[in-house]
This record gives structure tokens, C-alpha cells and sequence, in this order.
DNA sequence: CATATATGTAACATGTATGTTACATATAAC
DNA sequence: GTTATATGTAACATACATGTTACATATATG
């Protein structure tokens, strides 16, 4: 695996990657409650200021978080497609499953008879 | 964080991070096509045997996967509550941000006033 | 213009997750 | 009952992600 922000990743895969980490999964939902900047994010944080810089710069390579750059300020935003992808990703996997196991379950009953 | 199993993360979290490892993540898509062994699992992938069985483990631990022993085979299942949990969680996070978009954009527009 | 503020980046240290090989255990097969 | 198969676990090595401190850069502020 890369030592930067593994690009050989596909996209969902990149997204849950990001999201794995508990420090950006708390930022993800601190940044939910609305547009904010760096500095609003990192503090309610006990790590440093430049480990949420990071974190911030992982969240945005994975297309997960946005920074709009107003003067000195970096106002980030949350990308919706995240969550619409998310979503998409477990729902297609729960139907998969639940076919998969009604086929499973028939074929286990035919071994019985 | 823990050595094993993080067990300080809570529910979703643990999930979350279960999954943004690739090789696991790889793991439970092939997983969703159907029960199977240990072995099944592992044999297409060209990491070893054990390394897949702490995968598994971990999977175990996060809720996403079960497994029920037979004889010498482990039958792994998924959980499907996982794929709910990550849809709600993933929901929730989608309206919140809606809500706050909202929000951010009317105070905005009445700041330009 | 000098100083303070906001923020990203670089360099470095370190913990920890992940991989491997060797081993233990249990069950099936012959 | 001896051998082969399926699988988990332990011990260990190592890469890499994450944290810190120091620095660079740009924009406000006085």
C-alpha cells in the first residue's frame, strides 16, 4: 500500500478507507453539523492542529470533505455523494447477501431430503 | 488505540474501521455471494491463510461476520444488521448535512443583506 | 509596515496493524 | 489408529499510518 493517501484504491473503497479511522470518522460528524473552517474543526479535538490537518487532506483525496479557501480561512464542506455512495454500497451488498441466502437455504434442504 | 481488537470504538465505528481495511473489505463482498469456509474465503486472495483468518477475526469481533463450526469447517455468514447500521448511519449523516446546508446558506444570504 | 492569526507542509518518531512462518487442535479419511 | 485436512493462534518482523514539533505561507490587524 502507498505511504500517501493510497490512490490505488477504488473510490468506495478510498471512502470507507478514510472513514476507518476513528479521528476522521468524529471529524466527519463534527463536520455534518455545517460548513465550517480548519481551525473550528480541530478544536474540540485533543490531537494537534496539523494531525487534523491530515486528516482533513485524507478526507478530501477521498472526495469525502471539500475546502473552499476565503482569505486565511479553509472553510470545509461535507460532498453528499459520500453518503448517497455509502449507502448505495450496503444496500447492494444486502441484497446480495439475501439472495445468496435463500439460494443457500434451498440447497441446503435438498441435501437434507 | 488497542493492540487486538478495539474494543474502545463504539458499535458503527468498529464496523467502520473493520471495513476500511481493503483486504477486509474484499472479504466481505466476496463474503455477501454466499456462506462459506475459512478456505473458500481465503483462496482466491494472495495473501496467506492466516493472515485471512485474523481478518476473519476481526470481522467476527466488529458484529459484520459469524461464524458457525462444523466439524473442521468454519461457515461464515454475514451479519445483516451491519448493512442497516451502515445505511442509518450514513442517512443520518445525509440529513444532518442537509439540514445544515440550509441553515449555513440563509445565514450566509443574510450576512450579504 | 510590523505583528498576529489561520493554516498547510515537511521532517521525524513511534505505535500498531498486517503480513509471514511455525505450531496447536480438532476432525475426517484410509 | 495413523495420516491428511481444515482452521485457529502465537510469536515475530516490518511497513505504514498517525502523532508531534518546527517551518513556510498567506492574509488580516493595528
Amino acid at each position: 500500500m502507498k505511504a500517501q493517501p493510497t490512490p490505488d484504491l477504488d473510490l468506495i473503497e478510498q471512502k470507507f478507507f478514510a472513514l476507518g479511522d476513528p479521528a476522521r470518522f468524529a471529524i466527519v460528524k463534527r463536520l455534518a453539523t455545517g460548513p465550517q473552517t480548519a481551525g473550528d474543526l480541530a478544536e474540540p479535538f485533543a490531537i494537534s492542529r496539523p494531525a487534523i490537518s491530515r486528516h482533513l487532506r485524507v478526507l478530501r483525496e477521498a472526495g469525502i470533505a471539500r475546502a473552499e479557501v476565503h482569505g486565511r480561512e479553509w472553510w470545509y464542506s461535507l460532498d453528499p455523494a459520500t453518503f448517497r455512495d455509502v449507502r448505495n454500497w450496503a444496500e447492494e451488498l444486502q441484497e446480495m447477501w439475501a439472495q445468496a441466502l435463500v439460494a443457500f437455504k434451498s440447497y441446503v434442504e435438498e441435501q437434507e431430503e
